[in-house]
DNA sequence: TGGACATGTTGATGTGGATCAAACCAATTC
DNA sequence: GAATTGGTTTGATCCACATCAACATGTCCA
């Protein structure tokens, strides 16, 4: 067996730069800083965190304490209704913020769980705070993320409000694979790390009528289905989808 | 006549001690400042605009550079679809805040409009960034808000994707309920400032499903309906809309 | 290797809310 | 005070999606 101490020095200093050094800089942190600035936000993300496929960051009513950038994997957020039923309210990839709804009550205020094993970057609240009343871009770029939320979850108001099947799903489908290009992914072919349940929770339909809708996609020639694994083939198509008439 | 400039002159006097003086201020501003932490930000609301009913305060696609604190009066917030579908994304009174969604992109992304005549206090973002660098109290508070908003937004994505047409307008007045309650106003009777299809917009549901569920609500005794007025019989039935089995 | 269990597909049937249509009501306007 | 207008109510019918059910496929692990 390893010695377990060194395993952690190793990790620690490969976490000491964890900001500069970040692929993924540009999503989650402003860029253009001073190499003075970017060392005072390396001492602001000194914890990642492994998260395990079923596991989650953080839960409802949970005390708020921090927000997490996801530095890789794929998460969703949850929300549970008295009664049981609950609800998808946002799937989460790379890049992403996740625990900004904790803010408002110091207390979080869904579930935000791991749909494959991941990791996520820790930045304790009351550092942000501290260091973006200090950093001008640090405050606006934090500022623009959080509006970015709020607009988001428009759009899935929308969705939810106006759109029928199909097109919730083309819309889903359509955004996913946007949010996959600006990662440097195929925008054309990628595999779902979420069921099809879970697909239906977000989009407010059962899982049935999002398998039958894939397979009408399939038939109509817009995308190619196997299980998880999902190629856009018509992109035109299922942009045409959106703002039909039924039928 | 009176002279024009005289009556300018009052109104900006009036203005002056904004803040300070306002009786919302626990709502859209921080609360125990220094007496010369509240004179700094007298001076961040210098503006007060009057919309009339049916104008708007900002509309979808305009550049973005204030927030509106709202003074008086009440809005909704829509958002339009290419093809025209629109759907009403919220419902704003004394003391919410408006114009979030434009941080994200330095462009609003929705219409906000007055639903009666109305008075928002004009907030110049730079300047509230400015000042939120130096009050901490102030940063807090304006995030506080901005975290709300996402909560509220989840709110109703529970609403549009899990609950059934008689839950939804339940929840809808429970919640108008409560947020005429905490400002004052009787909880128990109140005139509704928008239309059925208004309401049937937020709600995800058309007009004629609206009035329904009102005489609905009626027949058992919930609520009594009056054109606009609503008076609230038994919240506790209302409540027992919630989470209830069809039929 | 096989069988237990989660996940996905597809068909048959049911229903909540949409749609279509006709009055009704209150507030303005002439 | 008749006519117009914008909003609301109510009834009859329809349909998109839910529900119920059977089976297929994949995955995990003893």
């Amino acid at each position: 067996m390893n010695p377990p101490k060194l395993a952690k020095v190793i990790d620690i200093h490969a976490l000491k730069n964890a900001c500069s050094n970040c692929s993924l800089r540009e999503m989650c942190l402003p860029t253009g800083l001073s190499q003075d600035e970017i060392e005072k936000l390396d001492q602001m993300v000194y914890t990642r965190k492994r998260v395990k496929r079923g596991d989650s960051v953080y839960r409802s009513e949970e005390k708020f304490g921090s927000l997490y950038a996801v530095r890789s994997g794929f998460f969703k957020t949850t929300l549970v209704m008295e009664d049981g039923r609950d609800q998808v309210t946002g799937f989460h990839m790379a890049g992403d913020m996740l625990g900004m709804d904790g803010i408002g009550t110091d207390q979080h205020s869904c579930n935000a769980v791991a749909l494959e094993d991941s990791e996520v970057c820790v930045i304790p609240y009351a550092r942000l705070e501290e260091l973006s009343r200090e950093l001008y871009v640090l405050q606006q770029h934090f500022h623009k993320v959080m509006s970015r939320e709020i607009v988001r979850e428009h759009g899935v108001m929308l969705l939810l409000g106006s759109m029928r099947a199909e097109e919730r799903l083309a819309a889903f489908l359509l955004n996913l694979s946007q949010r996959f290009t600006s990662r440097g992914y195929s925008a054309t072919e990628f595999n779902l790390r979420m069921t099809r349940e879970e697909i239906g929770s977000y989009l407010g339909l059962k899982l049935e009528t999002v398998s039958r809708t894939f397979s009408k996609f399939q038939e109509d020639g817009f995308i190619g289905v196997q299980q998880k694994n999902i190629r856009i083939l018509d992109k035109n198509g299922l942009k045409s989808v959106l703002g039909r008439e039924p039928g």
